[in-house]
DNA sequence: GAGTGGTCTAGACCACTGT
DNA sequence: CAGTGGTCTAGACCACTCC
């Protein structure tokens, strides 16, 4: 026999996937369903708890329990690195005119808020063995976050790790007040001289951490993708190395494998 | 004034976060903690399921709760596309030796159980719009789960979709018990004269539905990847249409980009 | 059988939302 | 102010694990 909490989830999933109840409609309260199903509230909380979970209801305090809107997507796609190398060593007019993260959204640098953090740290045994460095070679550690203007929350957190030594030939790079940066990190490693290969990226998916949710301002029921950037120079060696945090939510990401012809 | 249960959390989190307790110990009873903390069991339990949610503990009834083992990691390359492709022309036996999933996996097919089942389906409007066909077209649904033959629980489930009158040519394509088919759907679309340009895959993260729970045997607090892998032919034709959801906990997926040279 | 977590109840009181 | 969900309590009883 099924437990009582797990009864009532599904009883009132149905409505919701056979599209009787649409996004925005607001169930019947707590009491009310208590009531109906003869348990007590915590009981229908507890079902209730099991739909926010699946991200399927959103709970507003004082006000109800609602079907979940879907929320606006924000696209990245790996032809981004291509465009941005080619874009690299062009002009700084030309490199203005929007980045690679604009060129993702649809939208200009001015619907965008962008803040970025320097900080010189040693590398930890993570990082060391990302980059084959010794561990406690001093890295440049960035750390951005970018949202939309008129949204409350960032769509991303970016924390972005370049060797010092490597790029000393160009003390502008150390300097957070020049953020952003038109062209890209790809443009500012052609500054001392160096050219990218290939770019990694290595995805995963967990819950959020509470400070994640915190940041990014996650409703209950949402996952996190977390990817690792890892840029290759042509000579082989590891240039940059980025951890990403993006809303499972609002983030769809694409990767095209070209294959070789017969 | 932070809530109570949040509090206690945090409390809880700290020796975790800072190694003093490590994969595999058991925190104190619930009882125990209600009275250290002074509050009631109930309190206790929210505070848990935090970090429950969060992947960091495990509950284990009639046992305890105990500090999350990471679990062993599934890996999934987008490489594994050309390398599919190479071994497409080839003869049977070579093709035999090992697939895609035992290349990523680095096991072999002895390791490895497979279930198939094909269905003859219509296309809805999503699938339609994805092949660029018309509604309701007929499209061949292969469902797989494919798990490691010790394990009780596969690591992922597939449902991939051709397109009937595409792979008429070859009556064996329609016939379930051939599975799993040497050389996999390359091979497959190989036999009916296609030959494959491009793959596009397309990812996301949401928590898990609560089918997908129960198949995966997810613990509570692991989110899912969603993959779409679309396959194009050298005439620019969709020719093949994956759906493939893979646990979070236990799955790094890497792609590489590479870059043109300057 | 002792100890653990899981389910469920009944109700008090607080905090937020809208009228 | 009425109605809603959020927090917390105190305790009964069940189900699982291990000795």
């Amino acid at each position: 026999m099924a437990k009582v909490y797990e009864r009532i989830a599904d009883d009132l999933r149905g409505p919701i996937r056979a599209g009787e109840m649409r996004p925005g409609d607001r169930l019947p309260s707590e009491a009310t369903l208590a009531e109906r199903y003869g348990r007590s509230v915590p009981t229908i909380r507890q079902a209730l708890g099991l739909l926010e979970a699946e991200g399927m209801i959103e709970k507003k305090h004082g006000r109800g329990n609602f079907v979940r809107q879907p929320r606006s997507l924000v696209h990245r796609s790996n032809d981004r690195h291509q465009w941005e190398k080619d874009r690299a060593r062009q002009d700084e007019e030309t490199r203005s005119e929007t980045g690679a993260t604009e060129r993702d959204t649809g939208l200009h640098l001015g619907d965008l808020s962008f803040h970025a953090e320097y900080h010189r740290v040693p590398a930890n045994a993570d990082l060391a063995a990302a980059f084959d460095v010794p561990e406690g070679t001093e890295l440049l550690e960035r750390h951005y976050a970018t949202q939309y203007r008129i949204e409350s929350a960032p769509f991303n957190l970016v924390r972005s790790y370049l060797v010092c030594e490597v790029i000393a030939g160009n003390p502008a790079l150390l300097d957070e007040t020049k953020e952003p940066w038109p062209g890209g990190t790809q443009n500012q490693l052609y500054t001392v001289g160096i050219e990218l290969d290939r770019i990694v990226e290595h995805v995963t998916a967990r819950p959020p951490t509470a400070e994640e949710s915190e940041e990014l301002d996650l409703p209950p029921g949402t996952a996190v993708l977390v990817l690792r950037k890892t840029s290759y120079a042509t000579d082989g060696r590891v240039v940059e190395v980025s951890d990403v945090i993006l809303p499972g939510d609002r983030t769809e990401m694409l990767f095209t494998t070209p294959l070789e012809r017969w």
